[in-house]
DNA sequence: CTGGGCGTTTGTCAAATACAAACACCTATG
DNA sequence: CATAGGTGTTTGTATTTGACAAACGCCCAG
């Protein structure tokens, strides 16, 4: 109705847009009916309709009785990009053995569109905490209050981390999270000094983690990975020291081994 | 499987479709630049690069470089589509202890569509294959020669059977397959009789499984379970014996579990 | 310096979608 | 048992919106 004028550069397919409206919806609303759909986006039943049985054909979509889930087959999709990941085809294992070395929570993450992504997560024995928090990974999340976040955008190029800070701020979530440019890029300048990240109870109160990055052959951060645990145990000044040792040193060797593959990877696809 | 007249009762939007079509094409290509892109789909440059942009703009699709790859979006959406569904929420710990009480294979899988999914695989200590192999779902696969999908076939109402072979046939995939109509139903009695399926090397050769499946307090099937091994150490008659048992347990216990936690309503599905 | 490859942008017309209203179906309830 | 109000679904139509081709700017190789 309202004249948008035709906006220059990438015409973006309201269609498409609509599409994944619903999808977002769907995950919202943990599936719903035709009417209430409707509502919750504006749009009329039979458009609301018509994306639907579209998504069902697509088989991206199930319907159970009258309501509409999203389907798995956006888990057979995921699951086919994390495995094109080479970061976690290679870091998986180490993850493991990380995890089961120190006890602790051990993270396996990555960026996307600016936002914190987790490959991969485990579980040591020390570790406790509700099932819910271990088996599900959770929606993309900031970067600059988690351990694994920091040792990222320590390794990213100034221009793109400003970029970063421009579209989503650095909005506060204990009383410890760096909230200014100038705290957070002077702790960059810390992390890649010493080689490591921390994250001291900046996510959440009584939380520790200690991350480390993962960079390839020319220089590009691919990932990184953490252990995080009650800070009361992470603080202990020995076994503080033991943990970023064991970090550190495996952070080193998943870059090793996705250096030696990538070799070859840098050839173009072929046909 | 020929066009159906546009005419037709659910509208389906072009424009939707095609999007899929280029996250199909994307995934097939394992990324992909635009030209490539356009010609693999037969449209123009143009068109593709709106769409790339757009799933782009909607976090689907990410750019590196020049070449376009579905993005982590996918998984995060797959998990929380995953994590809702109850039967991986209980199953998960008991496949976990199965896999090793067992040290062989073990698997949770649902149907969708017509078609099996895996939700969640183990391997157990015994259990040796290629990494490949356990760390991907492969994609949604034909029901009827794998034991997880008899189990589920075999508690599905018999028109939804009818509906799936019409949909999808009986492809053979080794000699054991089976591939007629009949057979498969006289199958799916026994199956119904003697409480658990067998996967006799009708899927891969030298491979055997062990199926049982999980149904709802209103005799709704909602999966199945499954271990599987070399055909030589699962024939031998007194551990034959006990796996079954192990197999049927588990989907009872499983099955305990998820009709105390659904209290409530339940649909009949469709596809 | 030049040609051909690429990704991106633009103008235009036809096609594909949004909308509202009608339809069919349920299941509560007076 | 009929009716009212709630669904999901279908249809006709106006017009928004996406498809197309051609042009643009860029980069690299010959």
């Amino acid at each position: 109705m309202a004249d948008e004028p035709t906006t220059g550069s990438p015409r973006t397919l309201k269609t498409v847009s609509r599409a994944f409206d619903v999808v977002r919806a769907l995950e919202e609303l943990d599936g719903a009916r035709v009417t209430e759909l409707a509502n919750h986006l504006d749009l009329s039943k039979s458009v609301v309709y018509n994306y639907l049985s579209t998504l069902r054909a697509e088989k991206f979509v199930v319907k159970e009785g009258d309501t509409y889930q999203l389907s798995l087959q956006f888990l057979l999709v995921g699951e086919y990009v994390r495995y094109q990941n080479i970061l976690y085809r290679i870091g998986k294992p180490e993850i493991e053995e990380l995890a089961e070395k120190t006890g602790e929570y051990a993270h396996l993450a990555t960026e996307q569109h600016g936002l914190g992504v987790n490959l991969y997560k485990v579980s040591g024995e020390k570790a406790v905490g509700s099932d819910y928090q271990v088996n599900k990974l959770q929606r993309a999340d900031y970067l600059h209050f988690s351990a694994t976040g920091k040792a990222i955008l320590a390794h990213l190029p100034k221009e793109r981390v400003e970029w970063i800070i421009d579209q989503y701020g650095l909005p506060g979530k204990t009383e410890a999270t760096i909230t200014t440019r100038e705290e957070l890029f002077e702790e960059l300048e810390t992390i890649r000094d010493r080689g490591y990240s921390l994250n001291d109870e900046e996510e959440i109160k009584g939380l520790q983690a200690i991350g480390a990055p993962v960079t390839n052959r020319h220089g590009r951060v691919l990932g990184s990975i953490s252990v995080s645990g009650p800070v009361r145990r992470m603080k202990q000044p020995e076994y503080h020291e033991q943990l970023i040792e064991s970090v550190v040193n495996t952070a080193n060797v998943i870059e090793v081994n996705v250096n030696m593959e990538e070799s070859d990877d840098d050839f173009p696809t072929f046909s």
